[in-house]
DNA sequence: ACACTCAATTAACGATTCATTAACCATACT
DNA sequence: AGTATGGTTAATGAATCGTTAATTGAGTGT
């Protein structure tokens, strides 16, 4: 299964749980979008259109029951998958949950290995009856090195589990270097990657955004070759 | 550099580049051939066996990064350099450019100066031997010698599996001695590879770096040649 | 149209590392 | 022994990089 086409949308007004599943999803190589409660889940969804959401159902503004009752009546979310997430003691919400339309129950606490295998599971399953699902296409999935993912398409990175938001050139940069770790990018071919050759910036800028994204990804990760460039070392 | 010696395939499914870039190459004395989309560059590069091959990353029928994959594996067109024309760093395919073998990159728009003397440099790096020394030997492949590994890309040596950082003129000088092992080069060599015909150094300067590298590859690695020069021995 | 925010860049200075030289030592060859 | 050449170490000078704060400018919301 390649991952990395699916989308998840992971819904709970905990952000120790969302940040926690969001990672895990992550490194999985999901696609992964977040929403803190029933009615902001419903306005992400209709625009990012996952493939699953995972809905707490305690929430406030609009719980998870509510919000999957909604979602079931949104025709552009039609194919959308739920899951719910409820903790083991609350099982009387399961009734009403299925009622609301719910495809399957991740209990909390949750463990990131039954986590993803029973998302990998229900994914597959549902693929396998909906006819539309395309083959993933060639976007390279997102990169990671330790404790460091670099998400392209929310232009975010996450550190130690904590997701990070780059500016868009402190963003290039870091995807420059990190698109060939230890290759030595020379002054002037980060100059042409993230300028272009006909804008001509002080040198002295390189080296502020150095100092940024080492503050965010820490010291160690990016050396200075005196004389010649900067690496990235994974 | 005598220019019209080197050839250069030129590839790219817009017409206006191709020519732009092709009569300003022509202008500077090189071969050129040209290729509309990535299978083509393939047949033709087989067959006209260019130093350079510039590449358009997005292109029908077989794109760039595509391309650029299929000539790393082709045996022949081991010692053909690759650039790739991209866009702005926006863009984040030019990324994936250097994972599938790029040598470099040009961004559009091209001008014809940078264009030119981005090019002779890369020629010159790759015919990595020194201008009036040998013909060129080709692979631009990481040197061995024993338990001394030289990573250019890296820009580091290895010397049993400890990876060492030398400075630039320490890390020029034995990319000098080592470019052809064996070979003496005089003290005036010296001078002109690593300073140039127009700096002045005092004697003592290249005993000194001599002395740096010996501590770092061991002692017996460089040949002191009384009266002649220095030579690298495998 | 207004202030507000934040990304992008520059300015100014500090810190570090590299490159080079100076001064002296060691060795080999005549 | 004397001279020429190379070796070594530490000290100086130069280049390069790092850092902080200030400035500019584009975008956003009111």
């Amino acid at each position: 299964m390649q991952e990395n086409f699916y989308k998840i949308l992971v819904v709970d007004d905990e952000e120790d749980i969302v940040e926690f599943v969001t990672y895990n999803l992550k490194k999985e190589g999901f696609q992964v979008n977040t929403a803190r409660n029933g009615r902001e889940a419903i306005r992400v969804a209709t625009a990012f259109h996952p493939h699953l959401i995972l809905l707490d159902i305690m929430m406030p503004e609009m719980d998870g029951i509510e919000a999957c009752e909604e979602i079931r009546a949104t025709p552009e979310l039609m194919d959308t998958m739920v899951a719910f997430l409820t903790a083991r003691s609350e099982d009387y919400s399961q009734i009403a949950g299925f009622n609301a339309g719910a495809d399957d129950f991740i209990t909390k606490p949750i463990r990131p290995k039954v986590l993803t295998s029973r998302i990998k599971a229900l994914l597959k399953r549902h693929s396998k009856s909906i006819s539309s699902i395309e083959p993933p296409m060639a976007s390279k999935s997102d990169q990671e090195f330790g404790d460091l993912f670099i998400d392209k398409e929310r232009h975010l990175i996450v550190v130690n589990e904590k997701q990070i938001d780059l500016p868009r050139k402190e963003f290039n940069l870091l995807l420059l270097l990190t698109s060939k770790p230890s290759r030595v990018f020379t002054r002037d071919e980060i100059f042409d990657h993230i300028w272009g050759t006909d804008v001509f910036v002080s040198d002295r800028t390189i080296d502020v955004y150095i100092r940024k994204i080492r503050e965010k990804i820490g010291e160690y990760r990016i050396k200075t070759i005196k004389g010649v460039g900067y690496k990235f070392q994974a």
